[in-house]
DNA sequence: TTCTTATATTACTAGGTAGTTGTACTTACT
DNA sequence: AGTAAGTACAACTACCTAGTAATATAAGAA
């Protein structure tokens, strides 16, 4: 069982770094509804189709999404769905935090 | 009821990104006992003073902490307690992620 | 084979960030 | 007042990374 400690804090936080990136929660957001091509992701993210492929890599590496390949075309999809649970999560937080700043602002005025 | 998507991605992507630093998530796990001061949680995790002072700065600004001074000391202390929900979320990833890594590579012999 | 398509990779640049050192600031104590 | 303790901040360095452009790789089509 894998635990928040000394030993293991850098493999969690690289886990937590492949999720802090704007680009790539586009790409897990548009892999949602399904398979994607890089050429797809590329088109519904507005990125170039080589950075799409960057980010692409490491969302791989980290094994939030899997890769199927079909002649010159790279299908990826989402590998563990517990990913969305943790957008979720942050979600409700940044909700939280964005009524407290908001109070804070009031308070000032 | 904030989502995912592209107008609050870099949003989301910040909170992810406070949590893709190891000496923050050490200061988190060190909080997690209580309350605790900036040189306590120096010793602890063995970072220096104005290294930790600095991250815990970031760590306040998402709201993951709060701040409470008396005197002289800063006393920190954990704010919103879902964070080490998604912390055994990573972990649970990670752990299949490595059973996955572990796999493959006994099949490569 | 040659051309085309789709993706991955490399090299490069600009901006960001962790860690350190030194210092300013604030509060308490004598 | 002066001193000490605890923290925050500024400046600096070394490293990392997102984005881009060019190229490499691989598979199919003509």
């Amino acid at each position: 069982m894998i635990e928040l400690s000394g030993t293991n804090a850098s493999a969690i936080a690289e886990r937590f770094k492949a999720l802090g990136e704007p680009m790539r929660l586009l790409l897990l957001e548009a892999l949602r509804r399904g398979e994607c091509s890089v050429g797809e992701l590329a088109e519904r993210t507005g990125g170039g189709q080589a950075n799409v492929s960057k980010h692409l890599q490491v969302l791989l590496q980290q094994g939030y999404v899997d890769r199927r390949k079909e002649g010159t075309t790279s299908w990826y999809r989402i590998s563990d769905p517990q990913v969305f649970r943790m957008c979720e999560l942050v979600c409700g937080g940044l909700e939280q935090e964005l009524d407290r700043k908001r109070k804070l602002l009031r308070r000032r005025k």
